[in-house]
DNA sequence: CTCTTGACGCAAT
DNA sequence: CATTGCGCCAAGA
């Protein structure tokens, strides 16, 4: 029994995710292609509206820009905000002031693994 | 089991 | 430079 590419997708977007430290942050593009599906870029966030407390720190993943796309998943909108912020990511706007400089890449921090 | 929506990203216009 | 459409697949109802 092969561990089909699904399971596989989505136990690697969870290590992905668990793997951002406090005070980062990452897109949603980035940790799909870092798990090797460029495209499925959506599938991450989606999956993650029913895993955001399965105990993968979503609040450190946002869109592209830096904003703070699925902030209405937690328990208030402004949750994730203030998680965020409770780490040292300023937060303007529902979006990412500093985004260039808590981004966080995987593909190069996980480069090795 | 089937259908629809969707926390995105990128190319093209 | 701004806006639109398309692709991708999983989770929820």
């Amino acid at each position: 029994m092969v561990i089909s590419d699904k399971d596989a997708f989505r136990k690697a977007i969870y290590d992905i995710v668990k793997y951002i430290p406090a005070g980062r942050a990452t897109s949603y593009g980035a940790i799909a292609k870092a798990a090797g599906y460029p495209n499925l870029s959506r599938m991450v966030g989606a999956m993650m509206g029913g895993c955001t407390e399965k105990g993968v720190p979503a609040h450190r993943v946002v869109n592209s820009q830096g904003y703070l796309s699925g902030r209405f998943a937690f328990d208030t909108p402004t949750k994730m905000q203030e998680l965020l912020e409770a780490e040292g990511v300023t937060v303007v706007n529902d979006k990412i002031s500093n985004w260039k400089k808590v981004y966080w890449d995987p593909l190069k921090e996980i480069q090795l693994e």
